[in-house]
DNA sequence: GATTTGATGTTGACGTTGTCTAGATTCGAT
DNA sequence: ATCGAATCTAGACAACGTCAACATCAAATC
């Protein structure tokens, strides 16, 4: 029975084992040493790959938006439609922080991730301009009035929030009576929403 | 010089000053012993009277959105048009926001607070349902066949997702050379997108 | 093959943290 | 004056993140 001093792989490990972790009790109660005991290294190791705390959870981050980046880009390219393709998209935002609960709860603490990492700040900003593409897309293919930079971060903005207040709104729900709506259902009805503003002409420029 | 055992009005104090530190310092780095530092008291007095850190942030989400409802039905109160009414409770959400830069940070963290207090769940539902029954006022008013409830849910994912973005948003105009927009102007242009939807006759039924 | 170097991992120390408990203080009710 | 409860303190404890010294290992160099 021999253990390899050397783990291997250890940085993913860790990312793995504080996804777990954040899943499980939510980022406010994060431990490292929780971490490292499930990645089954000591407290301090990692400190050689992430520095500190913060280091981990930015690096979760970069993930998240890397993974964040591929899902709407994939749910994008299922559909020829720009209108369809933005929807699909917000659809991928908000599955993906469904699937990835650690990863949505990191990607935006401006006060537990460094927010002026370069490669997070690239990860964001690549997952934004996909997102943006489409909006200008749209606008242009229905010679629409609106602007695209507003659309985006309309559409971003609800999408996060949502995803944010996802539970609350389901609660709300069931105290009222009303009937559970899946998630691709009140994405789509958002969307159309905006949609039909930009397309009212709306002047936001 | 005497300093009376009693405080006096401790709970009010530990209010403040964990509203300080989390303004200071984000609620990531959040300690309780730093709070009972600056309220003046031993490290264990703020449990006498919220029971233990989960208790002190739910008390102070509870503020927060006492502050909300305060706040968005004083600024529709200056308004009668209903549509001018929900863009003044969009602008006063997202400015609340940012002068109580704590609150926010722990209004709706299931992870911190406790999502099941009575109070909280009540103080909430108070402040949507301000929201709801504007929006249900211009539906009703113009008879819109948007749903009122899929409006509100709309409006308000859009106000949390900004609160949580803004400095993401301000840094992306800034790196793309775009003027800076104001709060006010963002939110109303959002508003304004999401009405001419719903004034659109999206199907949301 | 032997040595060196740097990446990677361990161990233990330390200051800080939140929680718990016993004791102290105060105030209102009796 | 006494009692009881609310409120506060002090100390103990386990857990935490970080730091530094040391250990291990693998690749590069001689």
């Amino acid at each position: 029975m021999h253990t390899p001093y050397h783990h291997g792989d250890l940085p993913n490990a860790l990312r793995c084992a504080a996804a777990e972790v954040i899943a499980e009790k939510g980022v406010g109660n994060f431990s490292l040493r929780e971490v490292a005991r499930r990645a089954g290294v000591s407290h301090a190791a990692p400190g050689h790959h992430f520095g500190d705390v913060r280091g981990l959870l930015t690096s979760l981050a970069i993930e998240g938006f890397e993974a964040l980046y591929a899902a709407i880009t994939a749910a994008a390219a299922k559909h020829n439609d720009p209108a369809e393709k933005l929807i699909a998209m917000g659809t991928a935002y908000v599955t993906l922080a469904t699937k990835r609960p650690a990863h949505a709860q990191v990607m935006f603490r401006l006060d537990i991730v460094d927010p002026e990492d370069p490669e997070l700040m690239a990860a964001g900003l690549r997952a934004y301009t996909a997102l943006h593409d489409v909006v200008a897309e749209i606008i242009r293919s229905e010679h629409l009035s609106a602007d695209a930079d507003d659309v985006t971060n309309l559409c971003w903005s609800t999408m996060q929030g949502l995803v944010e207040l996802q539970p609350k709104l389901d609660y709300l729900d069931e105290l009222q009576g009303r009937k559970p709506i899946k998630t691709n259902d009140r994405v789509r009805r958002f969307q159309q929403l905006i949609l039909s503003g930009a397309r009212s002409g709306a002047r936001t420029r």
